[in-house]
DNA sequence: TATGAATGAGCGTTCATTCAT
DNA sequence: TATGAATGAACGCTCATTCAT
C-alpha cells in the first residue's frame, strides 16, 4: 500500500503543480479532479492547502538547484550561467507560477521551501561568482540585482505572452548589460 | 444628484485602488468599508466585482499613459525615456499591483482597459523611438522586448523586496544593456 | 428593513432553541432550514455558531431570571421558592436543553451567556434566602448545594423520560429534604 | 490468534472509555491512536461508531450492576443502599460521562445495552427494596424516583463541578428526603 | 438613488466507513 | 487478521451578487 501511497502523493503534486500554475487561486477539488483522487485523500497527504502549495513550491525550488548545481559542476563558467539564467526563463514562459516561485524563494513560506530556496539561491550565487571569476559576468554585478533580474525576466517573459524570438532579444539585451564593460 | 454620484463612483475608486493594491484577494466588502458607502453603492456604479478592477486598472493605466506624453513633450529624449522606465519600475516597488496591471494591459481585460493599455503603449513607444533616434538607446531594440523588459524590471523590483540601492543597480545593468554598442 | 431583520433575528433565535434543544450538535443548516432563511442569513446575524449557541443559551438564563424575579416580588417566600424550583424542573422536561443551560450557567461560554447566568443564579439565591427567612427552607441548606439539586432534578427528570407522576413524587422526596428538619 | 484478538479489543475498550469519558464528540480515530492499533481494527471489532459507543457503555452498566450485586449480598441494607448511591454519584463526577450512561440505560441504545441496564436497575431495585424493608429508606418512595434522583445526583455533581465537600451536603439533604418520616 | 439584509454556491477541512494489501 | 490509505458527505464559514425599503 505503501507504493499506492507514493503513487498518489506524485500525482497529486503533478496535478497541483499544474492546477496552481494556471491560478493560485484554484481550490483544492480541482486538484484532487485533476488527480483522480477523492479530496480526502489531497488532505490525507497534505493536511491543509498552505503545505499543498509550499510542497509544490519545494519542489520547483529543489529541481531549480539541482539544475544550477549541474551546471556549476560542468563545462565553461559563462556558458552556465547564461544556460541557466535562459533556462529559467524559459520555463517560467511556460509554466507561469515558477516566476512566483522564484518571487517566493526569499520570503517566509514554511520551513522546507525556505531551506530549498536558500539552496537555490546559493548554488544560484556560485554559478554567478564563478562566470564573475572567469570574466563572462562583470564583476562589479552583485548576487542582488542579478537575483532580481531573473526574477524580472521571468515574470516579463510570463506577463507578455510567450513569443519565443522577443523573449531571446530581451534576454540579448540584459546579457550585453551583465557582460563586462570593455 | 449626478455630482454626488460622480463624487461617490470617485471615492470608490480610491478605495479599490487601495485595497486592491494590498491584496488581489480583498473582498468587495472592503473597498465599500474604506469608501464609506454601503456595498449595494459599488455594485450600482460596477456591476461586477471584474468591472471594477478593470477600472482601476484602466485609471492606472490612463496615468501612466498621461505620464509618457508629458515626458514625450519637453527635455531630453533619452533623459524622458529613461526617467520613465525608472519612475514606473519605482511605482510598481512601492504599490505592488501595478506591475500586474502592466502585465494585464497586453491580454483580455475588457475594452476599456485594453484601450488605456494600448494609448499607454503608444505613449511608450514614442518615448522609446525618440531616444533610439537621439542614439539614447541602441537602434536595433524593438519594442517588445524593451515593453517586456519594462514589465519584467517592475515584477523583479516588487518580488525581491524593495532595496532602493538594489533597485537602482538592477537598473543600471539593465540601462547599461539598453544603451547602444560602442 | 431593520423591522425584517429584527424578525428574522428572532425567527433564527426561535429556530435554534428547537433545533439544539434536541441535539446540541445539530447543524447551522438545519437552524436556518427551521427558521425559513439562507445560511448566510444565520451567520449574519451570529457570526460563528458558538456565539448563536450563547445567544440560545443567554435567552433562557434570561428567561428563568426574570421568573425568578417575579416570584421573589410577591407572595409566600416558600410558595415562591418550590414554584420556581417546579417549574425550572418542569421547564427541563419539556425542552431538553434547559438543563445543560442551567449546568453551563457556573462555566464559561461568552460573557453574555455569563452574565446572564450569574444574574439567574443571584435571583434563584434571592429566593433562597427569604425561603430559609421564613422557615420554609431548612437554614443548614447553603446556595451551592441547592443549586445542585436543581440542575440535578431537571437532568434525572429529563433523563428519565417525563412521566409527570414520578416527576412528581421525584420532587416530594427531595423537598421533604429540603425542608427544616423538625 | 484468538487471544490477540480479545486482546485487541480489550485494550480498543479501555481506549474508548477513557477517550469518550473526556468528551462524546472525540473521533474513532482517537480511540483507535490511544488503544495502539490501527483503524481499520476498531471497526473489526465494533462495525459502527455507535456499537462502538454501546459496548462502552454495557461495560459501565455492568460495573455497576455488580457493584450493586456486591452490595447487596452483604452487609447492613441501610448502609449497602446509601453506599452504592453515594459512590454512583461520585464516580459520575469523576468519569463525566458515566450519567449519560445511566440516562441512556432507559432509552434504546441496543439490545446489550438494554439488557445491561435492566440489570442494573433490577439490583439497585434489590437494593432499595432491602433497604426499605430495614427501614433505612422510606417506604412510600417508589424505585422510578429513586432512580430519577441517583441520575439527577449524578448528574448535577458533573455539572456543577466537583466540589467534595458540596456534594456530600447535597447528598446529605437528598438522603434526609429519603429517610422515613418520623 | 443609496442602503444593508438576504442569498446560495463554493471553500477548506473533518470523519465515519470501505477497500486493498 | 491487522493495517493504513481512500472516500464522499457534511460541516462551519465567506463572498459576489440580488432584493426590498
Amino acid at each position: 500500500m505503501r507504493a499506492d501511497a507514493r503513487d498518489n502523493r506524485e500525482r497529486i503534486l503533478t496535478a497541483a503543480e499544474q492546477v496552481f500554475g494556471r491560478s493560485t487561486a484554484a481550490s483544492t477539488d480541482d486538484v484532487a479532479k485533476l488527480a483522480g483522487v477523492g479530496i480526502a485523500t489531497v488532505f490525507r497527504h497534505f493536511p491543509t492547502k498552505v503545505e499543498l502549495l509550499e510542497a509544490v513550491l519545494t519542489l520547483r525550488l529543489q529541481r531549480l538547484r539541482d539544475t544550477a548545481r549541474e551546471l556549476a559542476g560542468a563545462g565553461d563558467p559563462g556558458t552556465a550561467f547564461y544556460e541557466f539564467f535562459s533556462q529559467v526563463v524559459a520555463e517560467a514562459g511556460s509554466k507561469l507560477a515558477i516566476a512566483e516561485a522564484l518571487g517566493a524563494a526569499g520570503s517566509a513560506p514554511g520551513e522546507h521551501a525556505r531551506q530549498a530556496g536558500l539552496e537555490m539561491r546559493q548554488a544560484f550565487g556560485e554559478l554567478l561568482a564563478r562566470a564573475q571569476r572567469s570574466g563572462a559576468v562583470r564583476a562589479d554585478a552583485q548576487f542582488a540585482e542579478v537575483y532580481a533580474l531573473l526574477v524580472g525576466a521571468s515574470r516579463g517573459a510570463t506577463a507578455t505572452g510567450l513569443d519565443l524570438e522577443v523573449r531571446d532579444r530581451m534576454l540579448a539585451v540584459l546579457y550585453d548589460g551583465l557582460r563586462p564593460r570593455r
